[in-house]
DNA sequence: GTAACATAAATTGTTAACAATTTTAAGAAC
DNA sequence: GTTCTTAAAATTGTTAACAATTTATGTTAC
């Protein structure tokens, strides 16, 4: 159960970036991590390092990380990756989703269903895990682990410029995209897949950027389910 | 000119991995990079932690660093990994080139024309450098820097497995996709590119992986272009 | 000759101290 | 009060020494 502990600084931080707890510019200062997860100076930068290759984080020289402040241009770039990607994982789910798969998808839109409404960061974590789940669906793990970063850089950009509301997917999106892939109908998965991606990057309004604020340790804290 | 040391040692493993003088399962020592280098160890040690990253060398605890043996099934799903970025790489190319681009395709296509038969290592680096010119002039930097390390990941691949000829891709099907871009025939465009690679990918026989030998350093040296 | 074991060498992993750079703060000049 | 200069503090970057683990070597028993 105790995996390196590099790696959970790694989760840690894309977890919150993932759930908007840290805002784009925050600095990652080497020391505050360290005390943070009582970890030597040595394993923080390798957790940065990485995060640095996953480009949720930008480093630079003698001055530290700072989570990644994406242009408009990237979230263009991210958001037509994110379609070419998911289009292939979702016609691999059309084809190879069994019964187990299909049973998942479902209990996660039961999930959804109950977290919405009721607790905001926890239905946008399972919105947004519900396109994971479709990689590992898709069952392969190059498309996976692309799809991984583009969703982690996602958040990032809807954290930044998303208008206020309309920010969480419509969960009644990802519940007739299941029911297309059950049917096994692959043009009209296909069809939703992409006009819910298309959906979510139309509510990003590129203006004003606020200021950061606050601790590195509560932006880490994980609220509770 | 004198960019990072790390960079260097990355791009030296990557540029030997791609040309196919490294092979999959050569140890990547610290202290044999270190010397090769004239790096410290702390900097070799990041280059191979960027390495890992791009998941063309495998990592094992207190073992040390190896080119990784891509299995039959990562054969798979990054070939077709790169059939979807590709096409949306192609798409974006179709739409988007401009004449200095074109020009560049042409050019490169010339140099590729003039090292087949003449020089096989050349031959086989600007066959390969052909997609990551595709990638630059679609205009897509995230879709580029994936597809950079699925070139690099088929390399291996292909030096793993291919049958000892038919290695190269026909210089003949990329003259005919940038015939297809310059005509703006997106539809035609795309169905080459997608041949093209599956025939790549046809070349693979799965089977006798053999054992590796050698000196790191010869591996390492660029040979003459 | 082979196998098992013990020892030595080499390699990776970790830690701490030191150097270089940047940021912050304070003080003087205007 | 603002701005420029200077010093202090904090942070990042680098290096080297030490610890832990694995690999190689050599010896002994059978």
């Amino acid at each position: 159960m105790d995996k390196p502990i590099d790696l959970v600084i790694v989760d840690s931080v894309l977890d919150a970036i993932a759930d908007q707890r840290l805002r784009a510019g925050t600095k990652l200062g080497e020391q505050a991590l360290s005390d943070l997860f009582g970890a030597n100076r040595a394993l923080v930068r390798r957790a940065l390092a990485q995060l640095t290759a996953y480009q949720v984080v930008d480093h630079l020289p003698n001055r530290g990380a700072f989570v990644a402040t994406p242009t408009p241009d990237d979230a263009r770039n991210v958001f037509q990756a994110r379609r070419a990607i998911e289009a292939t994982i979702c016609r691999n789910a059309v084809r190879q989703a069994d019964e187990a798969d299909l049973a998942d998808l479902r209990a996660h839109l039961a999930a959804e269903a109950a977290a919405h409404g009721d607790n905001r960061p926890s239905a946008v974590r399972l919105s947004r895990q519900f396109h994971l789940l479709l990689a590992r669906v898709g069952r392969n793990p190059v498309l996976s682990r692309y799809l991984e970063e583009l969703v982690m850089r996602s958040s990032l950009i809807i954290g930044l410029y998303a208008a206020r509301q309309g920010v969480l997917c419509a969960e009644d999106d990802h519940s007739r995209i299941v029911d297309a892939i059950a049917a096994r109908d692959e043009a009209l998965a296909l069809r939703l897949l992409d006009q819910h991606l298309r959906q979510i990057e139309a509510g990003v309004r590129f203006g004003d950027v606020p200021p950061v604020t606050g601790a590195l340790s509560a932006m880490l804290q994980r609220p509770g389910e």
